[in-house]
DNA sequence: GCCGATTTGTCCGTATGTATC
DNA sequence: CGATACATACGGACAAATCGG
């Protein structure tokens, strides 16, 4: 499956973390040992360790060596900084994960829906709402906004399943980058109906809007992610920038 | 100020996309043509580069190029994956900031204390709870848990300007990395003490939870901070893994 | 305190592959 | 098809930090 040397090293490392071959704090093995291990390059070796950082499974430091600091994780949760479907954070997570859609339209947008979406007034889209499940319980309603254009031929059946899977692999789009902004807002009678929170518990919610592009430099989506609260959990590995 | 080759680039690119010296769209000068304007080697240059793009200022495409897509925020807001104190985001969004320490305390972990922040039982803390105002209003109640063996002789002075400051000037302290988790709590009496939040608009408030390493590889802080709902705004920047 | 060995950090040059035009 | 652009990978040099003798 790995396309490249550095992702097979990063594999590699990644899954001996989880599997506690490393003690934590205990160092791996050193840019040397590593690349007569695997037979590479010193950039390549440094790569695959650079992507650990990042995801915050090891930390590097200047003389000493590359200390393991993963620990598993004592509840499921989403991630930053990466794109990934629902079904597939369900799947790392370990957990059961399906798709109602309970609305799917085409629509034009007009003034409100461009400033609400970033799509261009007269753009041609799609609009769906969904709710995501996980282990039977209903936590996401989505509002999904695709530009016609870019993501011709969409289907209630193709939405039931994995939209990213049908971009990816039938229409064979690359998606880059997504912008993302979490905000706290009120709880609607639409959230309600569809996520069953009780109002007198929580009178809001979480939401992650999203507006995401492909290799074309097209924005082609914008979805509204409105997560029940008490489900709602985001994890981030921030590092500090030392110039 | 930069210290580095790459990090120069980095930042003059940085400098004049955010100055809107490229279109939105357009074409950054490509990577050979950038080797010669600052006279370096094309990994240096590639390098720089792929700092913009984990920052979603550009995206690169094999045989194409590099596109600008730098937007300006329409809003203030605080990032992911990077590290920034509370004063720092405050400046890089061009508000007003200040900080009142309303509890400041030492104490020993006790089991309760030890599960809630990470540290081991019997650690000796630093406890201080702090209002954050940006721009004259109480946006975040923060708890923050120190370890007092890494970081001695913090007082109710440093705490009421910038710990941060203090750790990495006087301590001379490289922090590293924080691990964090965003969640949907309920409002607490102390939280509507001290962020003036009426509980029939909203009852929960967002969470961000964090665990943060220095370069000796010790957590020296937990902090707990409750953002009031209507002012809390994250950003980040997700990109999809190709493998 | 010094020195040498080890380890990571920065930077360079080059070769080859792949995608675009 | 050739020229251009980014992607991967290799190898080498020197700097900076750490550690043990």
């Amino acid at each position: 499956m790995p396309k490249t040397k550095y992702d097979r090293i990063y594999r590699d490392l990644k899954t001996k973390i989880e599997a506690g071959d490393y003690e934590y704090q205990e160092l791996l093995p050193s840019e040397s040992s590593l690349i007569n291990e695997y037979d590479c390059s010193r950039n390549t070796v440094r790569r695959a360790i650079a992507a650990l950082v990042r995801d915050g499974y090891v930390q590097t430091m200047q003389g000493k060596g590359v200390r393991n600091i993963y620990r598993p994780l004592a509840q499921a949760s989403f991630t930053l900084g990466t794109i990934e479907s629902f079904r597939e954070s369900a799947a790392r997570n370990h957990q059961e994960s399906s798709t109602k859609v309970v609305c799917f339209a085409e629509l034009t947008a007009d003034a409100k829906i461009a400033r609400k979406t970033g799509f261009a007034a007269g753009s041609e889209l799609y609009y769906l709402q969904r709710v995501h499940y996980l282990d039977g319980k209903a936590l996401i309603l989505n509002h999904n906004y695709f530009l016609k254009s870019a993501v011709p031929g969409l289907t209630k059946e193709i939405a039931e399943n994995s939209i990213y899977a049908y971009l990816e692999h039938t229409l064979h789009m690359t998606i880059v980058n997504s912008i993302r902004i979490m905000t706290v807002e009120k709880i609607t009678e639409i959230d309600e109906k569809y996520l069953e929170v009780n109002q007198n518990e929580y009178n809001c919610l979480a939401v992650v809007s999203s507006h995401t592009y492909n290799s074309d430099g097209v924005m082609f989506e914008f979805t509204q992610s409105r997560h029940r609260p008490d489900y709602f959990r985001f994890q981030d590995n921030a590092v500090r920038r030392r110039f």
